[in-house]
DNA sequence: TGAAATGTTGGGGCG
DNA sequence: ACGCCCCAACATTTC
């Protein structure tokens, strides 16, 4: 057993179900919880802003601290290079070796080696997905590229218990005094994500525990954008302060507690939504190019619009098309949208607008508390049509159908756009349609207090499949 | 985890 | 009683 190890946090903000924070302990008598405040992440493209997301994590590491400190230990907080700045701390406290848990994304993986290179030895742990992406793979060795084969094989191997969650530590080993330790920046909370994994905890026992959870209901339940149907769990899941093991661990759980079939199949529903969120962890790691270029081919010769002013209109939630708005809205007060809605306007920008993915997909990652670039990209890459598994580039959303559809009452839409407030029912989803005089009388005249619609619908549908076909003939022509 | 156009079916009103 | 038409409901096809 090594005298000092470091525990390095990165995104798994968490004293339960922590392989990494097991393996420190078992490795080593003195155990340093340290973050890197890392210029090369908290700048770079795909974390740049992200003011709200920054937030949360640095909230989430004080709540950590908070839980060390309860049981001997305290966080460090370092500012640099990972590398020179683990090896001063290495180097001041005799550590030998560098605890962390395993990251996928292209940049984590570029940082990781940046370890060995100033003499580290790291020692990475499972946790950000509960099964490894080398693990799932087809019979002659080669990366799934579709969901459901996916979510086979994942689900043929023995699914987690109770058993196997690793639990918290009673004590932790103390930290000497004199190590230095930098603030963390103070941005201003999201009031919807109230960062820690206590608050995970909280979210986790209301969406699963009980026999009217909203896990039972939750294969409807997901696609209303005006019911708390859903479990926003997705920036805790993000940052590790839920272990995405014990997530499936509940759910299957409540799948052996249903109290009915329909029950049963909803809790599996969800299941199968941590199966996505490992589908695209597997992809981003097996393909990092997808987050340059599109993963299919022959859609990479999209002729997109550049159309600042839509693209404006777009993340300001001025489209003019009602449930395109008020999620664009929800995105920026809150820094979450619900899932149907992110599917709504990425295909609004995408196919009605032809605005080229990558914009939204920037767009996402400064304003999302949970933006997670392979969970992000991949959602990006599904609904423009252009990647693993795709929706056929053909399959364009209708704002108003979807918004009568998952918001009947129009209460998500005057949620987050009041000018619409006093829109009747039957139109909250076509203001449009309004005739001048009820215009007036909702004190919503289009044009003026709400902004008329960007751009004319079914005329841009063939605008967009023509510019899809055409990169098809391209691709066809370059291979031919 | 589409939408819209088109096709099919069957109940009911009506002459 | 019967055929005809309308149309809603559902199914199929196409993008």
């Amino acid at each position: 057993m090594m005298a000092t190890g470091l525990w390095w946090i990165r995104r798994d903000l968490r004293l339960r179900d922590n392989q990494s924070l097991r393996a420190a302990l078992a490795g080593a008598r003195t155990v340093i919880p340290v973050f890197i405040l890392d210029p090369g992440i908290l700048q770079s493209r795909y974390h740049g802003r992200a003011e709200q997301r920054k937030a949360f994590l640095f909230g989430g590491l004080r709540r950590l601290d908070e839980a060390l400190r309860e049981r001997g230990s305290r966080l460090i907080v370092r500012e640099g290079e990972p590398g020179a700045a683990l090896a001063a701390l290495a180097r001041e406290t005799q550590a030998s070796a560098v605890f962390a848990e395993e990251d996928y994304s292209p940049a984590a993986r570029r940082r990781d080696g940046g370890l060995a290179r100033a003499g580290l030895r790291l020692l990475l742990a499972p946790g950000v997905s509960i099964r490894h992406p080398d693990r799932v793979r087809k019979a002659d060795g080669a990366p799934y590229t579709v969901f459901t084969p996916f979510s086979r094989a994942w689900r043929a191997v023995p699914l987690p218990t109770e058993g196997d969650l690793v639990p918290v530590p009673r004590s932790l080993p103390a930290v000497a005094g004199g190590l230095s330790s930098v603030p963390l920046p103070d941005l201003p909370l999201s009031a919807a994500f109230p960062p820690g994994e206590a608050e995970a905890q909280r979210r986790l026992v209301r969406f699963t525990a009980g026999e009217t959870a909203p896990i039972y209901a939750y294969g409807e339940g997901r696609n209303r954008l005006d019911q708390d149907g859903t479990s926003v769990l997705s920036p805790y899941l993000r940052f590790g302060m839920l272990s995405p093991r014990e997530a499936a661990v509940r759910a299957l759980q409540a799948m052996d507690r249903a109290p009915e079939t329909a029950a049963r199949n909803s809790a599996e529903v969800w299941l199968t939504e941590l199966i996505w969120r490992e589908f695209y962890l597997a992809v981003l790691y097996h393909f990092p190019s997808v987050l340059t270029t599109a993963f299919n081919p022959a859609l990479r010769r999209i002729a997109w619009r550049t159309a600042p002013k839509d693209l404006e209109a777009w993340r300001a939630g001025r489209t003019g098309y009602p449930v395109v708005d008020a999620a664009m809205r929800q995105l920026t007060t809150t820094g979450w949208m619900h899932n149907r809605a992110r599917m709504i306007v990425a295909s609004f920008l995408v196919k009605d607008l032809l605005v080229d993915w990558r914009l939204g997909e920037e767009w996402f990652m400064d304003r999302l508390v949970d933006g997670d670039p392979a969970a992000n990209n991949g959602g990006w890459q599904w609904t423009a049509g252009v990647g693993t598994d795709a929706a056929p580039y053909f399959r364009i959303f209708n704002p108003t159908l979807q918004g009568q559809r998952f918001d009947p009452e129009g209460r998500f839409i005057r949620r987050f756009v009041p000018e619409l407030a006093r829109v009747p029912e039957k139109l909250v989803h076509e203001p449009w349609r309004m005739t001048h005089a009820e215009q007036e009388a909702a004190g919503c005249v289009i044009g003026k207090d709400y902004p008329a619609r960007i751009v004319d619908r079914p005329l841009v549908r063939d605008r967009t499949l023509a510019a899809y076909k055409r990169s098809q003939e391209l691709a066809r022509v370059v291979r031919g």
